[in-house]
DNA sequence: AGAGGGCCAACTGTTGACAGTTTGCTTGGT
DNA sequence: ACCAAGCAAACTGTCAACAGTTGGCCCTCT
């Protein structure tokens, strides 16, 4: 009774889920990709049951198609739906950015802006920078919206992902996006929540030419 | 082969998803209230698969709490979540009406200011004006981003719906709000998007404290 | 009488078999 | 060679039984 610690059951749905996302992540399962409820069954070592669930969530968040009676398909992704990709993370975090000006504390700021500084110094030492510290995600959690949190972190996060593995690993924009983060913390410093709301949108608009650019490049 | 066009076979738990749809929409199914698989199934005169499967998805769409193992509750409304859910909508709707200022065609426009005014005298001649013709939903298809087109009429038009129900029916705002969509409506004509924007933000505002203050009376 | 622990009922999760629909191949006709 | 109808295999949808977990009831002990 010491060693049996797991004691928090899991359903197989939700492993099942968590595995056929991370196969999506990979390119294991590419866009345009049948989605095999039996096949997949077969390979997990589980009923259809589960996997019919895990790919019903797939497709609540899009990343899946559906269509009754018609094998489902991962979401194949065009130039048109990442326009809109974006136009909506430009909504939602350029309003997560003005109400985190309004609500984030002091110190929460703070912290924010020293971890940019060691974000700096560790991209000016070349280092690979670990992705771990996500100036986004801080932000978003700054708003104190757990709806428009919930959305962008994850829906539109996992979209995003599958574009940018499509277009090629991040190819140097790491120096200008940090400037553009610095502009933003200091707004939020300012407590100046329309203007961090514009420069987050024009940050992102930024990243999405960049994107569409290599996107095009095929 | 005539009158036989009901050929498009459609699955039980679509058809089991709307019910519960409706109920939830008609306090049937109240705020808080458990959601039993097998006496629903029962109830609905089938198994519990189907059953599971449409309650699955309204906790996708967070309209049902989810966690293993214990029983679903339908979601019970907060002042908090209320307060979300008018923000990211001022997010996303805000954005629809800038983008659609763009990208509505004149003759869209003009068809707008047309309904609007049908809509005008109906208000005025005191008859009850369905519901039928919605401005809202007007604009947010003129933004031509059916990712926020999906967004706002789905999940976030049910939670409205929810609120809208626990606060009583519409009361008194209508000639208001008629004032306030005929200026959205002019912006869109002016091509203004910065300024239908920002006024579209003011209004779910305005009805959010609309809302708010019908809340409260409890 | 109140607190704690164990049992039972009800519910959720999982499974394998069965039914209905689609898809692509085959087959016959032109 | 091409097209259409039809057939068969594969797949999705549905069902009923079984397994695992939770929550409440009752019983006991202090």
């Amino acid at each position: 009774m010491l060693g049996d610690l797991d004691d928090k059951a899991v359903p197989l749905a939700d492993r099942v889920f968590d595995t056929l996302l991370l196969r999506i992540y990979a390119g294991e399962l590419a866009p345009g990709a049948v989605v095999n409820e039996a096949a997949l069954a077969e390979e997990l070592q589980t009923s259809r049951g589960p996997v019919r669930e895990a790919i019903r969530r797939l497709q609540g968040i899009r990343l899946v198609t559906r269509e009754p009676y018609m094998r489902s398909r991962v979401l194949s992704l065009s130039a048109e739906a990442a326009r809109e990709l974006f136009e909506m993370r430009a909504a939602l975090e350029g309003m997560a950015c003005r109400l985190a000006a309004l609500r984030m504390t002091d110190a929460d700021i703070d912290a924010l802006l020293v971890a940019l500084e060691g974000e700096r110094q560790r991209v000016e030492s070349g280092a690979q920078a670990v992705d771990a510290f996500d100036f986004h995600a801080r932000l978003v959690e700054g708003c104190q919206n757990t709806m428009i949190h919930g959305a962008l972190c994850g829906d539109l996060y996992h979209l995003l992902r599958m574009y940018r593995r499509k277009s090629g690993a991040v190819p140097e924009r790491k120096e200008v996006a940090f400037d553009e983060h610095w502009q933003i913390a200091r707004a939020l410093r300012a407590r100046d929540g329309e203007l961090a709301e514009s420069l987050m949108r024009a940050h992102i608009n930024r990243a999405c030419e960049h994107l569409f650019s290599q996107l095009l490049q095929d």
